[in-house]
DNA sequence: TTGAGAGGTGTTCTCGGTAACATGTGCTTC
DNA sequence: GAAGCACATGTTACCGAGAACACCTCTCAA
């Protein structure tokens, strides 16, 4: 059906071998030969099969990036940066969103072997991910996180600086005289989930607070927003409300604000709100949200990069780590008076 | 170096062949030899290799989606959509961010050939992309079209209904009494921008007034939401200022809002302004600009539900175009004074 | 008793490309 | 004039699976 190098070879009346060192550059082609095949490879249209040739060379130029939520701003970034940072190194890269589902990411990782993919860059679902990342290792599949690391396996990191800044965002809100401030994280086997969990009581205690478990609570983090509305609805039933809140990361936060909303209250005016992870396109149309932002393109990009070192040998490479610190951006929704200018000539 | 058939059959003590049995539950292994080369696979880890396979199947179970730009929300969702459904029918999904440049295009295609993906997805660059698509073609490379036509070429197609879409928008505008109103569009050779200004057009003559060439002006349309910042900054030196715009997609919208705030300008006071295409966590957070939004998700969806039937034979089947249309969210960038509850609480 | 068919397993060849090796020119060089 | 090398091309084998076919054994019906 398609086009092989065989096809090619008889209507230019040499051997296989031959086209496919036409193809490849290869030496010792006369310029008469090549200039035959040449014009056979345009006559048929060949375009060579790089399955084929992957089997040989044992290197498909594949990368596969698994993250929990492709529509998730933050990931989409980190997604760009790793694609086109590939894309220059000369390796695709395949996308599997994992839903923060358990089997579907060791649906795909198996895929990821079986496709024999040359590396993988992954923001596990949690620590739970240990088991189906040690099965890439025994198969010899490079691998670097991203995002989140997992409780005991020893790997390539690049990640965010989730304790401090946490502690940045927490710190930001006491500065403003809160002291009722609720943390809506997500399941504890997710790494930035523990370490913002720390940023916070760390800058509680600056503070000389001590934190309320009563004001901490997990969200079921998804795609849409519910998990982040179902928690805070879960904070705005306490007898004692927070006057604010640090929310995980921004999908969770979004849900979150949509619920004060629609308990019938304001933020910053009743509830302030603080998150991880800022969205372009709503910061730049309305600036509203209180974020702690992180480089997420950088993320991917340096991800990438971790990773082809480890695919072109250096083996002896030790397990290294980056951190990444994030910026405080500080908004409507943390009820300070900054950027105030666009929504009061928004009436 | 990975663990192959070979191995598992050395170590269970049968040919290779059986492995391939045990492996795909074909017929005729007998329960001893079933369970010695199950043993046999699970203590060498064995994983099949999914090239050798596509190799005599001549089915790599890889679809290819190709979007200008990865970290456009519009583009996210139809990306998700396609990889959900992809999916569940066993396929994975590639990505492929063509950064809105015809080069980068032809060389994901020509990837993509190569690689022997199944099936392609594709938002093209426009209708240059022509030639590109005729080569997947002559490759038996099903693929269909998303979001964009292609002038003289057909194939199947799922977009919006951008016509009608703009009407309503620009109808939107009309009815709150603008006359002077802009249009931000992009390149002439994507079809979207085509079919919006023949909307546009055709919703200003519904009320009698004749489009102001001055008042059409295009932006580059890239990631950065600079193209429609520069395309505001040109409208904003005409002596008679538009009262209103029209933007061609949600991005540029972003950087026209951004531009007329920096110009000292208000939205909608001094300009109102509509757009295509929802952003769903701007929406949620601070909804402001009123849009036409499109199911994306969907759009991915019924892609590759249209793909698969093309791959899966029924080729008799002639050219399905799918327009699906869009809805009109009116919100505060329109000047209207729906939604204005949260603004008025923000202060 | 024979043969037909089901059960069970191995061998060979192929998918499309290329590494490794083989072969065959012609020209230089001592 | 034989060795030696650069140039030019072909042959063979292999990458890891699986299709096709071959070849056993055993059972059961005619």
């Amino acid at each position: 059906m398609r086009v092989t190098v065989h096809e090619v070879a008889k209507l230019a009346g040499v051997s296989a071998m031959t086209v496919s060192r036409v193809v490849n550059r290869a030496a010792y082609v006369s310029p008469a030969t090549r200039q035959r095949v040449e014009a056979a490879i345009a006559e048929l249209g060949y375009v060579p099969n790089g399955l084929a040739r992957a089997m040989t060379s044992r290197k498909t130029g594949a990368l596969s990036v698994v993250v929990p939520d492709v529509t998730n701003p933050f990931f989409t970034h980190v997604l760009h940066g790793a694609e086109k940072t590939a894309r220059q190194a000369g390796y695709r890269v395949t996308i599997c969103s994992s839903e923060a589902d358990e089997e579907l990411e060791r649906q795909y990782l198996s895929d990821i072997i079986s496709n024999q993919a040359d590396g993988v860059i992954i923001a596990p679902v949690g620590d739970s991910s240990r088991a189906r990342l040690q099965v890439l290792r025994r198969n010899n599949v490079p691998f670097v996180l991203v995002d989140r690391s997992v409780a005991g396996l020893e790997c390539d990191l690049v990640q965010g600086d989730s304790v401090g800044g946490a502690r940045t965002l927490v710190s930001h809100l006491t500065s403003l005289g809160h002291r009722r401030i609720a943390m809506i994280s997500e399941d504890e086997g997710v790494s930035t989930a523990r370490d913002r969990q720390r940023g916070y009581e760390d800058a509680l205690h600056d503070v000389g607070v001590q934190a309320d478990p009563k004001l901490f609570v997990r969200a079921t983090v998804t795609e849409d927003f519910e998990g982040g509305a179902r928690a805070m609805r879960q904070l705005l039933t306490l007898k004692e409300r927070p006057t604010a809140v640090f929310v995980v990361n921004n999908m969770a936060a979004v849900g979150a604000i949509r619920a004060i909303r629609e308990g019938g209250l304001e933020v910053p005016g009743d509830i302030a709100v603080v998150a991880f992870d800022d969205v372009a396109h709503a910061a730049v149309l309305s600036p509203f949200l209180t974020v702690m932002a992180q480089p997420a393109d950088m993320f991917g990009m340096l991800a990438v990069q971790l990773l082809l070192e480890r695919i072109t040998g250096r083996d002896e490479a030790r397990r290294r780590i980056v951190v990444l610190p994030g910026d405080l951006i500080v908004r409507a929704s943390s009820g300070t008076r900054v950027n105030t200018k666009e929504s009061r000539r928004r009436r």
